[in-house]
DNA sequence: ATGCCATCAAGGTGATGA
């Protein structure tokens, strides 16, 4: 079974390619992220042309996440158990809390595998109120990731997605950009460490080492031919999907031309 | 060995991204 994981920035802007990465690479099950659009605007007939079952939660022109499988797709759940919630303006005395699940978490099992797409809130900036709530986000997702695995320690789950953090300085081109930024802060980078701790290892990593191996290149000043990136897109998976994992590929070609995506899709091929 | 910011909704600009 191959699966694979992209943000895709816009699905609507990128279902030609999505489309045609799905059959140039043989793809059983591709989570996605940052699909930018509401349920009713996802493009779910494309996909059902090429014989893949869509799940899809999106709220807004905001976040956004789907899988596509052709393995069949049970059991979808929006949010994993204990996603916090965004809140903003509920902190006052007589302010109305603003809160909302956002659209960031997707589960569904294909073909026996438990996949999560999960979009990592991005933090903005170390002062920002989003940067604890990234924290939060990434607490409460390795406590449900805990469970799952405390109930089933043979279960076949993959956590995958755009994760937002660059767990090694290797992950990014130069670190000295990114002194005090998000993405590479020890409180971010422990809180990926504690998922990994609980049992879900990055498989793709032993198949793609780095350094100068990213996922992720801005579109401004020519990060991406300068090979200027970030590696923040990951499938960690349990103890029984990395005992399955036979290889994995980041698909740069996917970065180049017209009309490509920020991020490149990553792809890891399991035993059947 | 790629190509010099993109996306959305709303409005003619602002928010978001990492």
């Amino acid at each position: 079974m191959r699966l694979a994981t992209w943000n895709v920035n816009s699905i609507r802007s990128r279902a030609d390619r999505v489309a045609a990465f799905l059959q140039r690479s043989d793809v059983d099950v591709l989570a996605l992220q940052e699909t930018k659009c509401r349920d009713d605007q996802f493009p779910e007939m494309m996909f059902n042309a090429l014989g893949y079952e869509v799940a899809h939660v999106g709220y807004s022109q905001w976040n956004g996440v789907a899988i596509l499988s052709r393995v069949g797709i049970e059991d979808v759940e929006i949010g994993f158990p204990g996603q916090p919630c965004w809140s903003a303006g509920g902190g006052g005395a007589g302010e109305v809390a603003d809160t909302e699940t956002e659209a960031r978490a997707l589960g569904a099992t294909c073909g026996g595998l438990r996949v999560w797409s999960l979009y990592v809130p991005n933090g903005r900036t170390l002062a920002d109120p989003h940067y604890l709530y990234k924290l939060d986000w990434l607490a409460a997702l390795r406590n449900a990731g805990a469970d799952w695995l405390a109930k089933d320690p043979d279960a076949q789950v993959a956590l995958v997605g755009d994760w937002n953090i660059a767990p090694q300085d290797d992950d990014v081109w130069d670190m000295t950009v990114f002194t005090h930024s998000t993405h590479v802060s020890e409180p971010e980078r422990a809180a990926f460490g504690a998922i990994v701790e609980a049992g879900y290892a990055d498989v793709v990593r032993p198949y793609a080492p780095g350094p100068g191996v990213y996922t992720y290149w801005d579109y401004v000043r020519l990060r991406f031919p300068r090979r200027e990136g970030m590696r923040i897109d990951f499938v960690l998976g349990s103890p029984a999907l990395a005992a399955r994992t036979t290889g994995a590929l980041i698909d740069r070609e996917e970065r180049k031309g017209k009309g490509a995506s920020d991020h490149a899709p990553v792809i890891v091929d399991l035993a059947d």
